[in-house]
DNA sequence: CGTAAAGTTGATACTTATCAAACTTTGTGG
DNA sequence: CCACAAAGTTTGATAAGTATCAACTTTACG
């Protein structure tokens, strides 16, 4: 893998790092920093199918398909690892076991958005938004950035709404609501969760409220 | 690819081909026939992840991943080309153009969850539905299976709308405008456009097409 | 001919979007 | 250090889009 790293990159917060449509010669690995991979549609709205992490790939689509299939933006400072795309067929040739983790990782982002296509097809606002949240909190907390309930969160509302198919102002209405809830707090970058059992309770789609039967 | 093979399968209407969380030791490829990927939800609900059109793989995320991601049911009688999970390992040893076809198929699936997902994430019921039957007519006609503005299309109506997050009831209603509208008509799985340049403005674009698999 | 599955329709309630405006925070230059 | 601009957040009022419910029709089939 070594020989197939090419160097680092530095990528300023706002900055696109690959545009859709684009067909760059670059892959990369995110080693420090947030982003968001999204699709702008005909009408101007925005779709984000994704957000970056440390450690995860980018670039695979325009890698493997040659051409990204949407676009990749830095939401905070970045530090990416930086692949070369010539090198990805000698490595499918001659790594067999490596060429297998990419495809992985292809499975992979595939299922992730068939978990977030189901939460925006099927959940309401609410349970949207908390399963965003949870998602958050359980994905960076594993990555070891959980420090006393609370991860950082750099992203915007209007982030988490073009993500969930929802507007600012109901994103914000309900992001309210879990605060008020004192469930959880999401101010500077940081999201601290208060009572992650009732975070996860909302985030599983819970559905309607079984109509409470009279007590006779 | 010969020796990749493993055998023939036919599946009935209403199979379930894979189940979700199953880790089966096959993979398909569905030769004639149609079928669906979905997710159940916790409340029950139905969120359906695509639709499996002849040609299309089955089970990569299985063959990579370990394990279903999602549910796969056969619509129609589906045949299918079955081939055996082990393999896969000596197809990246041995024949690396393949290998880099599954990345693509991969990759290509994760292309069109996205679309999907910026679809049901941002658009309008009658374009939701508009855009879907714009897929399917333009998917299926690449297919060779377009005969007099007619596509062969053996879903139901809560298919649709569990694709596209909406009602059973809505669905039926936007399908009947666009029907009146005399766009399109679907009927005894059957679909004819009338107006394919209607259709399609009505299907406010995502993206572009699915690209076609490159040569190595 | 009875039954089940799928499609249709109208009435009503709820969720979510939109609009408009105020407020807060942050960064920048004078 | 203050004024100002720009970006982001918050709130209330209202409109639009969808879901839900319930009844009815049509079709397929043993």
């Amino acid at each position: 893998m070594t020989g197939f790293k090419t160097g680092e990159l530095i990528a300023q917060p706002g900055t696109e790092i690959l545009a859709e449509g684009a067909s760059a010669s670059q892959l990369f690995t995110a080693l420090h920093g947030m982003g968001l991979r999204y699709k702008l549609l005909q009408d101007g709205s925005r779709q984000v199918v994704g957000f970056i992490l440390p450690g995860d790939f980018i670039g695979l689509q325009n890698g493997v398909m040659g051409e990204m299939k949407h676009s990749v933006e830095a939401t905070t400072r970045m530090t990416l690892c930086v692949f070369n795309r010539s090198e990805l067929w000698d490595l499918f040739r001659n790594q067999p076991q490596r060429a297998f983790g990419l495809t992985h990782i292809a499975a992979s982002e595939e299922f992730v958005l068939g978990e977030m296509l189901a939460a925006v097809g099927r959940m309401e606002g609410l349970t949207k938004v908390a399963w965003l949240l949870n998602r958050f909190f359980t994905r960076l907390t594993a990555l070891g950035l959980n420090e006393n309930d609370r991860v950082p969160l750099p992203y915007r509302q209007q982030d988490i709404a073009d993500a969930m198919g929802l507007s600012l102002v109901h994103t914000n209405k309900t992001l309210a609501k879990l605060r008020r809830a004192g469930i959880v707090t999401w101010a500077d970058d940081g999201l601290t969760v208060h009572r992650p059992d009732q975070l996860a309770e909302h985030a599983v789609s819970v559905g309607k409220e079984i109509p409470s039967r009279p007590l006779i």
